[in-house]
RNA sequence: GCGGGCGUAGCUCAAUUGGUUAGAGCGCCUGGUUGUGGUCCAGGAGGUUGCGGGUUCAAGUCCCGUCGUUCGCCCCA
């Protein structure tokens, strides 16, 4: 292999990869539109500050994944790990607060410097929907009914589950923490050496390690629903029974935090098991402390990201790109012709092919290879007589029609069933009753 | 950032205990067919065996490094 490689980490999306990622941001705009948000794209890169004060300084992100430069004015800008903070910017330097409750969604590419395995990326992409400026519960509900319908209209709805928690507010977060280190520290020698950072930096985290050790003292552990005071209990209550009304499966996670500092109330996550240890297809939660903590008023806020890369491993095969109509010309006059004849094509919307050399084998070749429906060809004779051959690609039939009437051919011809929805026996009739 | 597996043609893979000119299928190109495709037949192009170093008479094969990838840890989308 040469040294022409792209960045680790980084990979040019194209063929049946591009058709699966633009499938599922295509669903996501549709399904964005119909429940009421506005698209809004951000600058890919911010100063290092946006992200620094509001992902928590010991969070990994802005510890070992951000990718940090300083430009030629000597500003400290980093490429985006995430979405939420730009946008939370954006709402406040856009003057967006006046306009009340803003409902926005978005995406595009992420960039965090992390070891690159199945379903991560150093850049990767991202949807993302938020509700800023609005305190009440139905905006999470709103937001997982968003997240649920995006999963269930791609059709990979059916190996993901939901987990919902509450880390509450403000008070009942601190409360909670407090007995945990406080349960934990009676433990330490039994903790393992990355809890023990965690006991330092943020022990819920250890509420989702994976070592043995840690896991078994967590069955006696406090439990995060026990410190949830009168307001937090009531919000998540009203969380969950949205969710049921919906139908949406989810289970109660208790043991599922969120590793950024801004969050509060509800977190989520939709994991899969198809995806090895990268299982979150799609996650996010309420952000109430965040537009506060870059030095804007407080605002409420609730809001997902779902990574396009995995999304578009878990559907099956994207929807094909529309039949072509393949133009073979031969000879130069005809040349002319068909160039005139595409266009018109094109300008009707049909997806039109213009093969330039070969014989006509191998051009009929390439047109079949490329999964065109319909052929036209125009040779000296079609010319001459202001003529054209359409021929059906799926059945082997062909039919001569004047120039004038081929835009009516062409739309009848590809009308008709394509060859994969008629029987063997029906395909020999059409080909027996019309070959020349 | 840490630990394990794997890198041979565009793709999927062969190549005996280290052995001489690294093969096959698919795909691609050309011809058989001067204007009719998918099949068939014949031919062709395409490789610094990821890269660098080492051991050896001899390395695709063994060793070291490096890059990439993959699985796990951490964390997340």
């Amino acid at each position: 292999m040469s040294k022409l490689q792209p960045v680790r980490g980084t990979r040019d999306i194209f063929g049946d990869d591009m058709r699966r990622f633009s499938h599922v941001v295509r669903i996501f705009e549709r399904l964005a539109q119909a429940y009421g948000f506005d698209e809004i794209s951000t600058p890919i890169f911010e100063f290092t500050e946006v992200y620094k004060r509001t992902l928590g300084e010991t969070s990994d992100v802005v510890t070992k994944e951000m990718y940090t430069f300083e430009d030629r004015s000597g500003d400290l800008l980093t490429l985006r790990p995430e979405y939420t903070a730009g946008i939370a910017r954006a709402y406040m330097s856009g003057g967006m607060a006046q306009a009340g409750v803003s409902r926005l969604f978005g995406w595009g590419p992420m960039f965090r410097h992390e070891r690159p395995q199945k379903g991560r990326f150093r850049q990767f992409h991202q949807l993302d929907a938020e509700i800023i400026g609005a305190a009440e519960p139905a905006a999470d509900v709103d937001l997982l009914a968003l997240a649920w319908q995006l999963l269930s209209d791609l059709g990979i709805s059916d190996r993901i589950v939901l987990h919902l928690n509450s880390l509450g507010d403000q008070e009942s977060r601190l409360a909670y923490r407090a007995a945990l280190t406080a349960y934990f520290a009676d433990h330490v020698d039994a903790l393992s050496e990355d809890s023990r950072m965690r006991l330092q930096k943020n022990p819920m985290r250890i509420l989702d390690s994976k070592d043995p050790g840690d896991r078994a003292l967590l069955p006696d552990a406090p439990q995060i629903a026990d410190y949830l005071n009168e307001r937090s209990r009531a919000f998540f209550e009203t969380v969950c029974a949205g969710v049921k009304s919906l139908g949406i499966p989810y289970i109660h996670d208790q043991r599922l935090v969120r590793g950024l500092d801004y969050y509060s109330h509800t977190a989520f996550e939709f994991v899969t098991d198809a995806l090895g240890s990268q299982g979150t297809v799609l996650g996010g939660g309420r952000y109430d402390g965040l537009i506060e903590m870059m030095g804007g008023p407080s605002t409420p806020g609730v809001g997902w990201a779902a990574g396009i890369e995995r999304l578009a491993m878990l559907i099956d095969e994207p929807p094909a790109p529309m039949r072509a109509v393949a133009l073979i010309p031969m000879g130069d006059a005809a040349e002319k012709q068909a160039l005139v004849l595409a266009r018109d094509l094109r300008a009707a919307g049909l997806r039109t092919l213009m093969d330039y050399k070969g014989n006509m084998k191998k051009r009929l070749n390439r047109a079949a290879k490329a999964d065109a429906r319909l052929a036209l060809i125009i040779g000296d004779e079609e010319v001459a007589r202001g003529a054209v051959v359409v021929r059906d690609l799926d059945h082997s039939t062909q039919k001569d029609c004047a120039l004038w009437a081929v835009h009516d051919q062409v739309r009848m011809m590809l009308a008709a069933p394509p060859i994969a929805d008629i029987s063997p026996a029906a395909s020999r009739d059409v080909i027996d009753a019309e070959q020349p």
